[in-house]
DNA sequence: ATTGTATTTTAGTTTAATCTAAAATTGCGT
DNA sequence: ACGCAATTTTAGATTAAACTAAAATACAAT
């Protein structure tokens, strides 16, 4: 079908851009990126990288049981240039760390806990 | 030129693109706009084209008991140009279309295995 | 095979977006 | 003033997106 409503979907996210802003220039695992984005658990990181990757916008590389990801710049065409100048610009670090302030206002407080722990009887 | 979070919001609907190129190059009446969208209610395209307004993105002209409206384009930016090339030039959706097959050749998602046990009643 | 760590996926919940239908507003003409 | 046409706004319903917690999977080492 057609991939640009996907690109622009995915790239109108502060969360996937936030992803994508952390792998631009270097590949992470999964585990480094969701440590960058404490406020979220591991699994909602991982699913923003399944939708990002199914847009095409993520190459993946598995190395014994990590997955390192890295972003697809050129899958990106012209946003890439839109993504870089809008996080070269400090006006706008200003009004994304705003908006993701807003996301995270309606959400319960934040009981983060250890994540993902076996219970031990 | 400041590109705002909700520029891209705004870009991300296919909806609200849809208004966007039918005042493009034109000036259109509120009316006029609903009339090319019939699957949805006046009340509706109303309501995107304020969305689309306070992002900016739209010019108004009241004349008697209309409202004009028009794209702002110099307000895109970048995405002016992203939007032309979505819209009109099909080298753009070709080449898209080329990534999208080069990826093909990468690593294909493992078919899900379905593991859910059954449930006994 | 079992354990341990990293990651993905599922199922259900919550949040935000978008729609409809109806009421309210605005402006024009009589 | 009144009525009419165009548009906006409100309130509630529906839909889609994003999140959490837990379970499932994958892989390496033992």
């Amino acid at each position: 079908m057609s991939l640009e409503p996907s690109l622009l979907a995915a790239v109108a996210s502060a969360r996937r851009r936030e992803i994508l802003r952390l792998v631009w220039k270097e590949e992470l695992s999964a585990g480094a990126i969701h440590r960058a984005m404490p406020d979220v658990t591991f699994g909602a990181v991982s699913l923003q990288l399944r939708s990002l990757s199914e847009a095409g916008l993520l190459e993946t590389r598995g190395e014994k049981q990590f997955r390192f990801y890295r972003a697809r710049r050129e899958a990106l065409g012209p946003v890439a240039e839109l993504l870089e100048r809008m996080w070269d610009d400090s006006l706008w670090k200003l009004k994304l760390a705003a908006e993701l302030e807003e996301e995270r206002r309606g959400p319960r407080p934040q009981r983060r806990r250890a994540r993902n722990k076996t219970k031990k009887t």
